[in-house]
This record gives C-alpha cells, structure tokens and sequence, in this order.
DNA sequence: GATGAATGAGGATTCATTCAT
DNA sequence: CATGAATGAATCCTCATTCAT
C-alpha cells in the first residue's frame, strides 16, 4: 500500500468516525453531509469520493454492530447451557450500549423498516441472531443438557423477543432504564423459568 | 350540525384517512403534504384549515392506538390471573395487527426518540402500558392469586419487554412472522413458567 | 335607514375599529385577514363584504388622519405668523402621537411608495400640507405680517421638509423622542431663525 | 486567490448586483429569490451559498451606504462652521440620490421600523449621524467659532431631522424634487438662520 | 348580509448530489 | 484524490380571496 492508498484510507475512516460520534448526538435524518465533512474537516465532495449515498455510511458503521459476539461464544464452550445464555445475553445488552442510544435507535429504524434501510443493509441481523441462539440450543439438546422434545426454535423466538424488547424500551426510556441490570434479573428469573422444564437432571 | 360542518368534517376525514392508507404503503417522513392532499382530492391549503403541523395528523391517527385495550380488560374481570394476561397480549397484539406494519412503524419510531416525536406525540404509552400491566399484577396479589412477595415491577417489566419484543420483531420480519399465534405460545409457555413461582395454590 | 342597514355599517364600523387597535401594537404587514377578523368576531367572509382588498382599510383609516387640522387653523385667525405656524405645528405633531407610532409608519411607507400604495391611497398628502402651509403664509404676506419678497415657497417646503423629518425620526427612534418637546423647541429656535429676515415690523 | 474563488466572487456580485437592479424598480418585499436569482441566471440555491437569509443582502447593500462621509469630512478641516455643514449636507443628499429613490425607500422603511428590520440591519445610522453631526458642532464651539452656550445636540437635531425630512419627501415626491437643490437652498437660508445667533464674530 | 370551508399561488429554505478544477 | 461552487427538486407553510350555503 503506498502513501496515496494509506491517506485514502485515513479520510475514509475520518468519514466514518465523524458519523459515528455524530450519531452519538443526533439523529441519522438530522444529519447533512455538510454536518458530516465540517465534523471531520474534509471537503464535501470527498465524501462522495467513499460513499455514494448518504446511506452507506451507516450500513458501514451498523455491519460492524454485534458482529463478532459469536467468536466470544467460544470461551463459554465448557460452561453450561443457563451460563451461556446468560453470557449471550449480557454480551448483546453490552454491544447496545457501547453503540450509544442514537446509534441503536438508527439500527432499530434501518431494521425496522427493509423499505427505507439503505441498499445492502444488513436487516437480517434478527435472523442471524435467531439462528445463533437456536444453534446454541440445539447444541444443547445434542450434548443431553436438554431434553429431546425441547421446542428449540420456540425458545429462541422467547430469548431473541425478550432481547429485542430491551432494546426498543431502551431507547424508549431515552437511556433511563438500565438494559444490563435488567438482563441479569432476566437470566435469574425469566430465563431459568422457561429453561427449566426442558433441562435434563 | 348543519350540512356544511358535516362536510367539513367529512373533509377532515378525508385526509385523515388519505394519510393512513398512505401509511400502509410509505414511511411517514416520506409523505409529503402534496402526496396527501393529491390522495384526497383536496387542495394543499385544506390541509391546513385542519391540522396547523404535518405530525398533528399523526398524533390524530396513533391516539386512539390501544386506547381502549383497558376497557376491554373489564371482561375478564371475574377470571384468573393467567387468563387476564393472555388475554391481554392477545388485544394487544390484535390492535397492533389492525394498526398494519407501517403504522405500527411509524408508531415505533416516534415512540423511540422522544426527541424527534410529533409535538404532542403520546410517548408515554409504554409507561401506561406498564402502569396498567402492573395494576392487574398488584390486584392479583391482594386477592392472593399471587404469592405476597411476587416481585411484580420486575414481572411487569418483563412481560412489557416481550411484547414490544414482538412488536419490533413483527415490524422487522416484515409481516412474515405471525404476532397472534406467537402470543399464544407464549402466554402458555412463557407466561406459566415465569408465575409459576408465584401462583398461590 | 333601516336596521339591516344599521348592522352593516356597525359590522363596518367593527373591522376599521380592529385594524385601528391592532395596528397600534403590530406592522400592517404582519396582520392577516384572520388577525382582524378574529379580533372583532366577524367572520372571514365579511372582511370582503366591505372592502374589496387588504389594503383599502387602510386607506378608509388613513384618510382621516389630518383631516381636521385645518378647521382647526380657523381659532388661529386672529394670531400673528409665528403662533399660528407654532399652532400647526403642534397639531401636526399631536395628530402623529395621537395616530401611534405603528399607524405612523404604515402611513410613511404607504406614502413613500406611491407604487406600493393601495388604490386610492391619499399619497398626495404632502402636497395638502404644503398648499395648507403656503396658504398660511402667502396671507400672512398680504397681510403686511411678511414682506412682499418672502420666498413663501421655498419657506414651506422648509417647515414641511422638518416636520415630515419630525415624524421620520420618530418613528425611528422607536418612540424615544418626544415629538411634541421638540416642536416647542423648533418654534421657539428655527422658526423664529427662519422667519425673523422676513417679519415685517 | 485562484480562479475558483475568483468565479465565486463574481457570482457572489452577480447576486448583488442583481437585487441592487432589481431594487430600482421593486420593492424588497416583493423580491423573491426566485426573481433574484432568475435575474443574474444562477440556481436558486447558489443564492443560499452566499447569503444565510434573504435580509442579509440589504444588510450587504445598505452597509455602504453613507459609510465614507465622515472620511470625506477630512477634506474640510479648514473650512469655517457653516462651510462644512453645507458640505455635509451635500455629501448626504448625493449619496441618497446616488443609491435612488427605490434603495433610499428600503433604507427608510427598514430603519423605520426596528422591528421589522432585517436581522443586523444597521438601525443605529440615525444615531450615527446625529453623533457626526454633533461632534462637528462640539468642535466648533471649542474652536471658538460657535458661542459657548450654543445648545449644540438641540441643532444637531434640528439639522439631523431636515435632512431626514428631505430623504422621506424625496421619496414621497417620486423623485419629483430636487434635493441637491434644496440642500443647498437650505444650506443658505435656514442654516446661517439658525447659526446667526451663536456664530462667534 | 354573514359565514367559514376551500382554494392554490407563492415564498423561503434545505440538502443530497454532481462536476469542473 | 480533494475540493467546494453550483444545482434544482422538494418541502412546509401562509394567506388573500372566492363562493356556496
């Protein structure tokens, strides 16, 4: 990579970090690219030169959001299936928060609606949750940790309802509601009450 | 009322309805006050004699959203506690469904940021609908059909989450997921295995 | 005149009392058909019955505004050339404070701008009071109280030039000058100034 | 500064230019950004790249306005009282009639009404020229040219109102009188009329 | 005569996007 | 690659005026 390509790639990440910490504030639709460039100190034009509609530069920046709670999984390999979960849930309730209300407020609104998400939008997101979680329960049932007849894909639609529901009142409260104390009383109560059922002895 | 106000408000009608079969199909910020008046053969001007800002319409229409959810709760009143909730996740729902995807979206949004909400926007519904969730909690324990120590804020917090859990879930997988039959499932699991603990026998 | 008639010219009477009152407190500019109406419970509907456009209320309002000064002129027959111009003087000015500073300025810039200024507007006022002025002089001319070679004209253009500089100023000053302190001292110092050449003794 | 800026000034003159045109026959109120923009062929929105709000280019126009008097004053340093008061007066009514009639009705109708003014509308000019004017006086009486006890701001605001009563006749005649004329009428008249008295021999 | 609903032209302003330099 | 001037469609909203009742 020459020096040219290396700049290049400085501008682009100045781009995307104006936007990032911009959205800490505002609104995506309260976001002009005037906004944008004048935040990082780049010339109009040069966004265009990275993105080629306003919309990319979130689909960019929401790609990256909850992308690697998966690879974390793996430390909880020997750890049993209540633990996991629980781990699942406090990692997802983490990445939300570490994105910021405004942030997770533009991902609900890009996800929400598959009309308006912009081009290559990553509105599947639910979809792969739903099938980490399930693989995870599945998991289960294999090594004997849950009973054979466990309705897995009907628990995790409860799980995955019961995290996205936290997330929308999050942003609801506009922050006043704390999602990781809730997700721990969660694990506690709620999740040991439909788990417990279907756990093998 | 004499004929002309009958035509007015007729004309008020008009619009209101013009806005939400548009709601059906675009995004409310989509909708400018032309694509309105031109649904409704009305001039642009006439928007105006009824509404003074574009979001009052909005706020018009999501007002009556869910409004009489308590009333109904009436019926139930002679039934038990786990009858009383199912049955409220099932109004619930069912008023969401005939809200339709876009409207609840739209719904959904406004009520995520406070900020951006239409001038007078109720964004207080999820504290009513945890006041009123709570309530019957509450009843239920002085009338020991649930144990004294039944944490019923934390319950009511969790049974609120799940159901605009399934709200923003029904919204994402863009009507592909069926809210009425998933509230079914849970009131019979879920709901069991959460009061379970706290059902007095 | 019978008592529909009667109504009418009340309701008329009604509209030119609302615009009078608003316009001590707003621009004309700034007031709607909805402002005055409003403000003497009439309907929209009849501004129209009585004056066919915006402006010519102001024309019926404005037109009074000096009327009578000249009537008025009649006490002063028996006074000599100084306390006669005094005496207009002050009425000019009281007239102006009595009309409000608002009323004023819609007359100046009615006035300035023939273009601008509704049909019929009275925009020939100034020549009124110049001939008024001149006419007081010339007599006083014939009168032996000026010398035959007086350039009466060239001294009421100036007495009109100071008055209307009066007003100007006045309503520049937003009201911070007293216009009726300053014709005193106007009389006393450059009418004296100005005449003191021509007084025959 | 190379090209662009270059072609950027222009266009930023184009604009001006072509309000200052416009002006002579319009009212400012009745100049849309259309009107001005389709008068110089530029987009409308480039009218927006140079001026925040439509105000803002009187506020540029009116700026100059009268701005080098004072420094033209200097030329008269060793003229008696009476000399550079005539010259002050004909300095003014060259720049007013230089502007014409249409800006002069501008300048007024904004500097009439402080309220209405455009934001940063240079409303103080009055207060300006009174203080010039004054200053003048002042250093005449120090100079022992005027007595004493000449009552300089009582003058000040007798000379300071003819002229401003010149500026609204002017407007008021159509342009239908000749204020250079009549300054210098004035100037020979009423102001040695006024001086006589405090002129030091 | 009185009403007030309906009209629609008109206005200021915003902003994503293009493109010549 | 970077720049930022130029663009013009789009949008909300105002308000004088008309006219059927």
């Amino acid at each position: 990579m020459n020096k040219r390509q290396e700049m290049a790639l400085k501008t682009r990440q100045k781009i995307l970090d104006a936007v990032y910490e911009l959205l800490q504030k505002n609104e995506f639709d309260e976001l002009s690219i005037d906004d944008i460039t004048n935040h990082c100190n780049v010339a109009k034009g040069t966004f265009y030169t990275y993105f080629k509609h306003k919309d990319d530069v979130v689909f960019e920046i929401c790609r990256n959001l909850f992308a690697d709670i998966e690879q974390r999984m793996n430390k909880m390999k020997n750890k049993n299936i209540v633990e996991k979960l629980a781990y699942y849930f406090d990692e997802f309730m983490k990445e939300v928060e570490r994105y910021g209300i405004n942030m997770t407020r533009v991902w609900i609104k890009g996800v929400i609606d598959p009309n308006k998400a912009p081009k290559n939008y990553d509105n599947k997101k639910w979809q792969y949750d739903y099938e980490m979680l399930k693989n995870i329960l599945d998991k289960a049932v294999k090594n004997n940790e849950l009973k054979k007849d466990t309705p897995t894909n009907l628990l995790t639609h409860l799980i995955i309802t019961q995290l996205y529901g936290m997330m929308t009142i999050w942003c609801m409260s506009d922050g006043n509601f704390e999602p990781k104390d809730w997700t721990k009383k969660f694990s506690k109560i709620q999740l040991k009450a439909i788990l417990c059922d279907f756990i093998e002895k």
